[in-house]
DNA sequence: TTAATGATGGGCT
DNA sequence: GCCCATCATTAAA
């Protein structure tokens, strides 16, 4: 197992975001280990009208402009905390969003954190379902992925095909093809 | 100070 | 499949 450092994640936006999947994420929380594969993701670039950071710097997207390889946690729809890993060099913004993963380890913690879900399957297939499922917050925002107890980590994989499509919830900039998933897997948010 | 808006989820039918 | 709760961020005034 090797953890993916900040050379990872500075460069093209859409590479890392292909990369990432079949990835797994690590977050250590109260003696407990969380473990999920990443099965879903989605590029935000700069000159993408649909990223946040599209209409220049602001103290929300301000940490997408900083150093790649950190946290851009944001608070969509009311209830909803959205995962994103910052990529590209330092002052390029740019992010990956997390949109679905797969349970690895710790799946009673998840449904714990998850309460009134029945089915496995709803506990991480979409965005929002996962940060809950992971107990991310906005105190997620700015942290470093290359800490002690939250990271991404190569577990080799690379048995699966990618599949490229347009990305989802969006109004402007539909038509670019940077959401990508693996082809198959069950936790897909949307077909 | 205020109002519009949105990278959605969940429950009910 | 349809409906709606819910609030941080943003731009306008």
């Amino acid at each position: 197992m090797k953890i993916l450092d900040k050379n990872f994640y500075s460069r093209d936006t859409s590479k890392v975001a292909q990369e990432l999947l079949g990835k797994n994420i690590v977050h250590k929380i109260n003696g407990h280990e969380l473990v999920v594969k990443i099965v879903e993701t989605e590029g935000y670039l700069q000159n993408d009208p649909a990223c946040h950071a599209s209409r220049g710097l602001t103290p929300r997207n301000k940490v997408m402009f900083g150093p790649p390889g950190r946290v851009y946690v944001y608070f969509s729809y009311g209830n909803h905390w959205l995962l994103n890993f910052v990529t590209e060099k330092e002052n390029v913004p740019g992010a990956v969003l997390i949109r679905a993963v797969e349970p690895v380890k710790g799946i009673e913690i998840i449904r714990n954190n998850r309460p009134g879900i029945k089915k496995d399957i709803d506990l991480t297939n979409g965005p929002g379902k996962l940060t809950q499922a992971l107990a991310i917050t906005k105190d997620f925002y700015g942290l470093s992925l290359t800490g002690n107890n939250f990271y991404v980590e190569n577990n080799g994989i690379k048995t699966f095909e990618i599949f490229t499509t347009t990305r989802i919830g969006i109004s402007e900039g539909c038509e670019l093809p940077y959401r990508y998933y693996i082809k198959g897997n069950k936790f897909i948010s949307r077909k």
